[in-house]
DNA sequence: CGTTAATTGATCGCACACGATACATTCACG
DNA sequence: CGTGAATGTATCGTGTGCGATCAATTAACG
Protein backbone atom coordinates (compact mmCIF):
# COMPACT_ATOMS: atom_id res chain seq x y z
CA UNK A 1 0.00 0.00 0.00
CA UNK A 2 1.69 3.02 -1.56
CA UNK A 3 -1.21 5.02 -0.08
CA UNK A 4 -0.60 4.51 3.61
CA UNK A 5 3.33 4.53 2.97
CA UNK A 6 2.89 8.65 2.04
CA UNK A 7 0.38 9.12 4.91
CA UNK A 8 2.52 7.39 7.42
CA UNK A 9 5.94 9.13 6.00
CA UNK A 10 3.80 12.54 6.36
CA UNK A 11 2.58 11.97 9.58
CA UNK A 12 5.70 11.34 10.82
CA UNK A 13 7.31 14.21 9.16
CA UNK A 14 4.91 16.54 10.47
CA UNK A 15 5.89 15.33 13.92
CA UNK A 16 9.50 15.60 13.64
CA UNK A 17 8.62 19.00 13.03
CA UNK A 18 6.81 19.76 16.31
CA UNK A 19 9.62 19.83 18.50
CA UNK A 20 11.48 21.80 16.06
CA UNK A 21 8.19 24.56 15.66
CA UNK A 22 6.94 24.22 19.12
CA UNK A 23 9.94 26.99 20.35
CA UNK A 24 8.94 29.22 16.77
CA UNK A 25 5.14 28.97 18.64
CA UNK A 26 4.28 27.63 14.70
CA UNK A 27 2.12 24.54 13.41
CA UNK A 28 3.63 22.64 10.56
CA UNK A 29 0.93 24.23 7.90
CA UNK A 30 1.85 27.74 9.73
CA UNK A 31 5.42 27.12 8.64
CA UNK A 32 4.84 25.90 5.06
CA UNK A 33 2.62 29.00 4.82
CA UNK A 34 5.42 31.39 6.65
CA UNK A 35 8.13 29.93 4.35
CA UNK A 36 6.64 31.08 1.24
CA UNK A 37 6.24 34.21 2.10
CA UNK A 38 10.64 33.87 3.04
CA UNK A 39 11.03 32.87 -0.01
CA UNK A 40 8.81 35.42 -1.91
CA UNK A 41 6.61 38.17 0.24
CA UNK A 42 3.45 40.15 -0.11
CA UNK A 43 1.58 37.55 -2.23
CA UNK A 44 -1.82 37.34 -2.58
CA UNK A 45 -4.13 34.72 -0.89
CA UNK A 46 -4.78 33.00 -4.70
CA UNK A 47 -1.30 33.05 -5.03
CA UNK A 48 -0.54 31.47 -1.88
CA UNK A 49 -3.35 28.86 -2.28
CA UNK A 50 -1.70 28.17 -6.02
CA UNK A 51 1.63 27.15 -4.16
CA UNK A 52 0.56 25.06 -1.58
CA UNK A 53 -2.47 23.17 -3.06
CA UNK A 54 -5.16 24.77 -0.68
CA UNK A 55 -8.03 26.77 -0.70
CA UNK A 56 -9.35 30.08 0.87
CA UNK A 57 -11.81 27.93 3.51
CA UNK A 58 -8.02 26.78 4.72
CA UNK A 59 -6.20 29.71 4.00
CA UNK A 60 -8.36 32.52 5.39
CA UNK A 61 -8.00 30.84 9.24
CA UNK A 62 -4.41 29.99 8.95
CA UNK A 63 -3.61 33.46 7.34
CA UNK A 64 -5.67 35.07 10.70
CA UNK A 65 -3.64 32.98 13.19
CA UNK A 66 -0.71 33.85 11.45
CA UNK A 67 -1.85 37.89 12.10
CA UNK A 68 -3.08 37.24 15.53
CA UNK A 69 0.71 36.46 16.47
CA UNK A 70 1.91 39.29 14.80
CA UNK A 71 3.82 37.44 11.87
CA UNK A 72 1.83 39.19 9.13
CA UNK A 73 -0.25 41.61 7.84
CA UNK A 74 -3.80 41.17 5.85
CA UNK A 75 -4.46 44.18 3.44
CA UNK A 76 -6.63 44.36 0.32
CA UNK A 77 -5.29 45.35 -2.86
CA UNK A 78 -5.62 49.02 -3.48
CA UNK A 79 -6.07 48.25 -7.41
CA UNK A 80 -8.05 45.63 -6.88
CA UNK A 81 -9.97 45.54 -3.77
CA UNK A 82 -10.88 41.57 -4.24
CA UNK A 83 -7.62 40.76 -3.74
CA UNK A 84 -5.88 40.24 -0.23
CA UNK A 85 -2.62 40.95 -0.03
CA UNK A 86 -0.31 39.17 2.69
CA UNK A 87 2.57 40.50 4.00
CA UNK A 88 5.40 39.42 6.27
CA UNK A 89 6.00 42.24 9.44
CA UNK A 90 9.14 42.82 10.84
CA UNK A 91 8.42 40.02 13.79
CA UNK A 92 7.66 37.36 10.73
CA UNK A 93 10.76 38.79 8.95
CA UNK A 94 12.89 37.77 12.12
CA UNK A 95 11.34 35.09 12.56
CA UNK A 96 13.15 33.60 9.49
CA UNK A 97 16.62 33.87 11.22
CA UNK A 98 15.29 31.46 13.61
CA UNK A 99 13.55 28.96 11.08
CA UNK A 100 16.87 29.06 9.13
CA UNK A 101 18.34 25.73 11.25
CA UNK A 102 14.79 23.75 10.87
CA UNK A 103 15.21 22.21 7.88
CA UNK A 104 18.90 21.63 8.92
CA UNK A 105 18.03 19.70 12.13
CA UNK A 106 15.30 17.48 9.75
CA UNK A 107 17.54 16.51 7.00
CA UNK A 108 19.97 14.92 9.54
CA UNK A 109 16.84 13.26 11.16
CA UNK A 110 16.30 11.71 7.63
CA UNK A 111 19.62 10.28 7.51
CA UNK A 112 19.22 10.66 3.88
CA UNK A 113 22.26 11.73 1.57
CA UNK A 114 22.01 14.97 -0.56
CA UNK A 115 21.24 12.64 -3.45
CA UNK A 116 18.83 10.50 -2.35
CA UNK A 117 17.00 13.16 -0.73
CA UNK A 118 17.06 15.07 -4.21
CA UNK A 119 15.94 12.20 -6.21
CA UNK A 120 13.00 11.56 -3.47
CA UNK A 121 11.91 15.10 -3.40
CA UNK A 122 11.52 14.62 -7.03
CA UNK A 123 10.07 11.39 -7.36
CA UNK A 124 7.08 12.81 -4.75
CA UNK A 125 6.72 15.99 -6.77
CA UNK A 126 6.23 13.66 -10.23
CA UNK A 127 3.59 11.79 -8.68
CA UNK A 128 1.62 14.93 -7.36
CA UNK A 129 1.61 15.77 -10.18
CA UNK A 130 0.32 12.71 -12.31
CA UNK A 131 -2.01 11.77 -9.47
CA UNK A 132 -3.79 15.98 -10.00
CA UNK A 133 -3.33 15.59 -13.31
CA UNK A 134 -5.21 12.56 -13.59
CA UNK A 135 -8.01 14.23 -11.40
CA UNK A 136 -8.20 16.93 -14.07
CA UNK A 137 -8.42 14.57 -17.05
CA UNK A 138 -11.52 13.05 -14.89
CA UNK A 139 -13.21 16.31 -14.24
CA UNK A 140 -12.70 17.22 -18.05
CA UNK A 141 -13.93 13.69 -19.80
CA UNK B 1 11.80 21.66 0.34
CA UNK B 2 11.24 17.75 1.29
CA UNK B 3 9.09 18.32 3.58
CA UNK B 4 6.46 20.33 1.68
CA UNK B 5 7.26 17.57 -1.41
CA UNK B 6 5.52 14.99 1.59
CA UNK B 7 2.98 17.19 2.79
CA UNK B 8 2.07 17.99 -0.79
CA UNK B 9 2.20 14.03 -1.99
CA UNK B 10 0.16 12.97 0.07
CA UNK B 11 -2.47 15.26 0.14
CA UNK B 12 -2.40 14.82 -4.06
CA UNK B 13 -2.95 11.28 -3.14
CA UNK B 14 -5.96 11.55 -0.56
CA UNK B 15 -7.74 13.77 -3.32
CA UNK B 16 -7.07 11.00 -5.94
CA UNK B 17 -8.92 8.67 -3.48
CA UNK B 18 -11.43 10.66 -2.89
CA UNK B 19 -13.73 10.29 -6.44
CA UNK B 20 -13.30 6.58 -6.24
CA UNK B 21 -14.20 6.28 -2.26
CA UNK B 22 -17.03 8.83 -2.35
CA UNK B 23 -19.15 5.88 -4.07
CA UNK B 24 -17.93 3.48 -1.11
CA UNK B 25 -19.02 6.28 1.52
CA UNK B 26 -15.62 6.28 3.13
CA UNK B 27 -13.38 8.62 3.77
CA UNK B 28 -9.29 8.36 3.53
CA UNK B 29 -8.63 7.59 7.18
CA UNK B 30 -11.49 5.24 7.40
CA UNK B 31 -10.46 3.60 4.20
CA UNK B 32 -6.94 2.99 6.01
CA UNK B 33 -9.08 1.24 8.87
CA UNK B 34 -11.07 -0.75 6.98
CA UNK B 35 -7.96 -2.03 5.08
CA UNK B 36 -6.41 -2.85 8.27
CA UNK B 37 -9.80 -5.16 9.32
CA UNK B 38 -9.64 -6.49 5.94
CA UNK B 39 -6.19 -7.80 6.47
CA UNK B 40 -6.68 -9.27 9.51
CA UNK B 41 -10.47 -8.93 11.91
CA UNK B 42 -11.55 -8.67 15.17
CA UNK B 43 -8.05 -6.43 16.48
CA UNK B 44 -8.04 -3.98 19.55
CA UNK B 45 -8.09 -0.59 19.46
CA UNK B 46 -4.51 -0.35 20.49
CA UNK B 47 -3.43 -2.84 17.52
CA UNK B 48 -4.91 -0.62 14.84
CA UNK B 49 -3.30 2.62 16.51
CA UNK B 50 0.33 0.27 16.54
CA UNK B 51 -0.52 -0.17 12.46
CA UNK B 52 -1.82 3.23 11.57
CA UNK B 53 -0.23 5.43 14.21
CA UNK B 54 -2.66 7.38 15.36
CA UNK B 55 -3.77 8.08 19.23
CA UNK B 56 -7.23 6.46 21.16
CA UNK B 57 -8.48 10.32 20.68
CA UNK B 58 -8.58 10.08 16.82
CA UNK B 59 -9.53 6.42 16.72
CA UNK B 60 -12.40 6.49 18.85
CA UNK B 61 -14.55 8.40 16.94
CA UNK B 62 -12.95 7.20 13.26
CA UNK B 63 -14.41 3.58 14.74
CA UNK B 64 -17.83 4.99 15.74
CA UNK B 65 -18.18 6.78 12.93
CA UNK B 66 -17.41 3.22 10.77
CA UNK B 67 -19.80 1.71 13.33
CA UNK B 68 -22.75 4.15 12.53
CA UNK B 69 -22.12 3.11 8.87
CA UNK B 70 -22.96 -0.16 10.31
CA UNK B 71 -19.28 -1.62 8.62
CA UNK B 72 -17.92 -2.31 12.04
CA UNK B 73 -19.05 -3.83 15.12
CA UNK B 74 -17.46 -2.34 18.63
CA UNK B 75 -17.46 -4.48 21.71
CA UNK B 76 -15.11 -5.06 24.79
CA UNK B 77 -13.15 -7.88 25.39
CA UNK B 78 -13.96 -11.04 27.40
CA UNK B 79 -11.30 -11.66 29.42
CA UNK B 80 -9.83 -7.97 29.54
CA UNK B 81 -13.06 -5.42 29.85
CA UNK B 82 -10.28 -2.56 29.02
CA UNK B 83 -9.56 -3.45 25.63
CA UNK B 84 -12.32 -2.78 22.95
CA UNK B 85 -12.20 -5.55 19.83
CA UNK B 86 -12.95 -4.51 16.34
CA UNK B 87 -14.76 -6.49 14.11
CA UNK B 88 -16.25 -6.31 10.80
CA UNK B 89 -19.87 -6.55 10.01
CA UNK B 90 -21.11 -8.71 6.87
CA UNK B 91 -21.78 -5.61 5.50
CA UNK B 92 -18.10 -4.45 6.15
CA UNK B 93 -16.60 -7.56 4.79
CA UNK B 94 -18.88 -7.52 1.61
CA UNK B 95 -17.30 -3.51 0.62
CA UNK B 96 -14.15 -5.25 0.87
CA UNK B 97 -15.54 -6.77 -2.60
CA UNK B 98 -16.19 -3.22 -4.03
CA UNK B 99 -12.91 -1.54 -2.83
CA UNK B 100 -10.57 -4.52 -4.48
CA UNK B 101 -10.31 -2.38 -7.53
CA UNK B 102 -9.58 0.92 -6.43
CA UNK B 103 -5.98 0.61 -5.20
CA UNK B 104 -5.54 -0.96 -8.69
CA UNK B 105 -7.34 2.53 -10.10
CA UNK B 106 -4.54 4.82 -8.22
CA UNK B 107 -1.95 2.51 -9.51
CA UNK B 108 -2.70 3.91 -12.54
CA UNK B 109 -3.17 7.22 -12.05
CA UNK B 110 0.57 7.03 -10.56
CA UNK B 111 2.11 5.65 -14.11
CA UNK B 112 4.77 3.78 -11.74
CA UNK B 113 5.85 0.92 -12.75
CA UNK B 114 5.88 -1.89 -10.62
CA UNK B 115 9.70 -1.31 -9.58
CA UNK B 116 9.56 2.25 -9.08
CA UNK B 117 6.35 2.10 -6.64
CA UNK B 118 7.94 -0.73 -4.31
CA UNK B 119 11.43 1.38 -4.31
CA UNK B 120 8.99 4.74 -3.02
CA UNK B 121 7.46 2.67 -0.74
CA UNK B 122 10.26 1.45 0.67
CA UNK B 123 11.87 4.70 0.52
CA UNK B 124 9.05 6.61 2.39
CA UNK B 125 8.72 3.39 5.17
CA UNK B 126 12.48 3.65 5.71
CA UNK B 127 12.07 7.45 6.43
CA UNK B 128 9.00 7.21 8.15
CA UNK B 129 11.22 4.75 10.44
CA UNK B 130 14.43 6.64 10.53
CA UNK B 131 12.04 10.22 11.76
CA UNK B 132 9.88 8.38 14.31
CA UNK B 133 13.33 6.66 15.64
CA UNK B 134 14.94 10.39 15.78
CA UNK B 135 12.06 11.17 17.57
CA UNK B 136 12.49 8.80 20.51
CA UNK B 137 15.77 9.48 21.38
CA UNK B 138 14.96 12.68 21.78
CA UNK B 139 12.60 11.94 24.04
CA UNK B 140 15.17 9.44 25.90
CA UNK B 141 17.79 11.95 25.78
C1' DC C 1 -24.70 53.21 -18.48
C1' DG C 2 -26.75 49.24 -16.39
C1' DT C 3 -27.25 44.46 -15.97
C1' DT C 4 -24.97 40.16 -15.83
C1' DA C 5 -21.02 37.08 -15.38
C1' DA C 6 -16.64 36.03 -13.36
C1' DT C 7 -13.30 36.44 -9.71
C1' DT C 8 -11.87 36.66 -4.89
C1' DG C 9 -12.32 35.87 0.01
C1' DA C 10 -15.00 34.66 3.80
C1' DT C 11 -18.24 31.59 6.33
C1' DC C 12 -20.32 27.18 7.80
C1' DG C 13 -20.33 22.31 8.76
C1' DC C 14 -17.94 17.94 8.88
C1' DA C 15 -13.93 14.87 9.56
C1' DC C 16 -9.49 14.06 10.97
C1' DA C 17 -5.12 14.51 14.18
C1' DC C 18 -3.00 15.51 18.44
C1' DG C 19 -1.87 17.12 23.44
C1' DA C 20 -3.78 16.88 27.77
C1' DT C 21 -6.73 14.81 30.71
C1' DA C 22 -10.27 11.72 32.89
C1' DC C 23 -12.04 7.31 33.84
C1' DA C 24 -12.44 2.34 34.30
C1' DT C 25 -10.22 -1.95 34.58
C1' DT C 26 -6.45 -4.85 35.60
C1' DC C 27 -1.98 -5.88 37.60
C1' DA C 28 1.72 -5.95 41.19
C1' DC C 29 3.25 -5.68 45.51
C1' DG C 30 3.21 -6.03 50.35
C1' DC D 1 -6.89 -9.35 50.16
C1' DG D 2 -6.27 -4.17 49.57
C1' DT D 3 -4.02 -0.29 47.54
C1' DG D 4 -1.43 2.21 44.23
C1' DA D 5 0.64 1.87 39.55
C1' DA D 6 -0.04 0.61 34.90
C1' DT D 7 -2.99 -0.12 30.91
C1' DG D 8 -6.82 0.85 27.59
C1' DT D 9 -10.25 3.80 26.05
C1' DA D 10 -12.95 8.06 25.96
C1' DT D 11 -13.43 13.17 26.25
C1' DC D 12 -12.13 18.07 25.46
C1' DG D 13 -10.03 21.88 23.03
C1' DT D 14 -7.27 23.60 19.09
C1' DG D 15 -5.84 23.56 14.34
C1' DT D 16 -6.03 22.08 9.87
C1' DG D 17 -8.43 20.53 5.23
C1' DC D 18 -12.35 20.38 2.20
C1' DG D 19 -17.26 20.79 -0.01
C1' DA D 20 -20.78 23.98 -0.36
C1' DT D 21 -22.27 28.44 -0.22
C1' DC D 22 -22.35 33.54 0.23
C1' DA D 23 -21.01 38.49 -0.22
C1' DA D 24 -18.30 41.90 -2.32
C1' DT D 25 -15.83 43.61 -6.07
C1' DT D 26 -14.58 43.91 -10.79
C1' DA D 27 -15.07 42.95 -15.70
C1' DA D 28 -17.85 42.26 -19.88
C1' DC D 29 -21.57 42.95 -22.66
C1' DG D 30 -25.43 45.01 -25.01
Amino acid sequence: MLCFALYDAAHAMQQAYKPLLDPLGLTYPQYLLMSALWVRDDQTLTELGRQLHLESNTLTPLVKRLEAKGLIARERDRADERQLRVRLTREGQALHAEAVRVPRCIRAETGLSDAALTELRATLQALQARLRAAGMDEAVG
